[in-house]
DNA sequence: ATGTATACAATTGCATACAACATAAGGCTG
DNA sequence: CAGCCTTATGTTGTATGCAATTGTATACAT
């Protein structure tokens, strides 16, 4: 019932060329297999284990560690265990609240602040999208390209830091399990929603871009409740 | 000239009761260094020195490291070498920026959401800031009763998220140097803005406090601008 | 005199070894 | 038989040591 740490590894050195220290390579490799799902929420991670799975000593994989739990990816439990981050039912709303704000200031800023390039790159990435959609690509082709369109977003806002906070509140949602793109009929409202957003920015303009993306948000935590009230399973184990 | 780390120490130990960990305890210790402006942005931390100052060994002191580097507190050089974080000019708008839409996400969540209880305690503070403020109380005292203040608001938000993402804002904003406390001209002002913002939570006005806080920290750039301009020295080292 | 190459020193990255602690199981006692 | 104490095992926390890379200084050549 071991990982297969091996393919995670070698995609991360195919992304970064190799050139990755141990610590940050461990890093990307542990987001990757609980982005994957192959390490679940509540899962105890043991350092020596890990260790001997990865290939590299307990030093490097500690300041991954570290690292992750400054992200609030990982967390020390009962007697300085270490595991998964288990996000609780409220949490799910803040986090959403949270994204929705982020994610109206940054297509405001995007719209009012980007630059021709930019707003381009950004709607080629929209047609992209909705090509996908129509060749009934897989959900995590969706998921990916889905990615690109908002990255493409907090970075025409010029805000490092909102960019930062974003890409944060993206990696503590893989914390969730699987994507809306398991749910076929979210599909479209998703590329309707992307739309409206896409092209208030390339119109420049702001109100219609930040309450497009908050609508967009929150119609997105709709979908996350009904994924999650679908594995619902019994409470008592 | 070297740091008087005892004195850190011992209040990061009074703090929390000797109960941390060596590596906890050494990332509270650095960031009261950096705070209290003994570290300044730029800085170049050598390992193995450090860890001679502060009687730990040197791999609790990386994994210290390594969750600040992940906070964006300290930064990798050339070649590897450790260095307070130093922030660009527009990092400066970019942070307030942030701010301004956090803070005023937090004041209306707190406006809406907060219990009696909470409010009172918001007041509270309120009204003890006042207080200190008649009694020309130190810059230090002032800053740490805002503090108090706006974290009070943060907590009443009921958003752990944005809570600990105001939090690390205003980590990060320590590497900006002197707080506004240190122009008078600017302490009555505070005053004024807090009361708005306080009012509007009282009343239970989100939209009215959302905007006091945007105004708050609006006119926070500009004092931080001010100093800024004031600290000017030549850039050619 | 300036630019470059080479050697040395210093610092970071990683691995191994040791110490302290928590947990769980088994035996002992009431 | 139940409860508690003891002990053994496994896991995390810390220290030390080694290897590799980078920065620097010096000497030499142009």
């Amino acid at each position: 019932m071991s990982i297969d740490w091996a393919k995670h590894s070698l995609a991360v050195n195919q992304r970064y060329s190799d050139s990755l220290s141990a610590t940050r390579h461990i890093r990307h490799v542990l987001l990757a297999a609980i982005t994957a799902g192959d390490i679940m929420p509540g899962t105890r991670l043991k350092e020596t284990e890990l260790g001997k799975q990865l290939g590299f000593s307990r030093t490097p994989l500690r300041e991954a560690i570290a690292a992750l739990k400054a992200e609030g990816i990982i967390e020390t439990g009962e007697g300085g265990s270490l595991q998964v981050r288990v996000l609780a039912y409220q949490d799910i709303h803040a986090l959403y609240e949270m994204r929705a704000t982020l994610e109206g200031m940054a297509a405001r800023l995007a719209a009012t602040g980007a630059s021709p390039a930019e707003k381009l790159f950004i709607n080629e990435i929209r047609i992209n999208e909705t090509q996908l959609i129509n060749s009934q690509a897989s959900a995590a082709a969706l998921a990916q390209i889905n990615s690109k369109f908002h990255h493409g977003i907090y970075l025409a806002s010029h805000n490092g830091f909102l960019t930062e906070a974003l890409d944060r509140l993206s990696r503590t949602m893989v914390l969730l399990g699987p994507t809306a793109y398991s749910l076929p009929a979210r599909i479209q409202e998703i590329a309707l929603e992307h739309d409206s957003i896409n092209e208030a920015i390339q119109a420049g303009h702001g109100d219609d871009a930040e309450a497009a993306a908050k609508r967009h948000l929150r119609n997105a935590v709709k979908a996350r409740l009904q994924i999650i009230a679908g594995q619902q399973r019994g409470s008592l184990d």
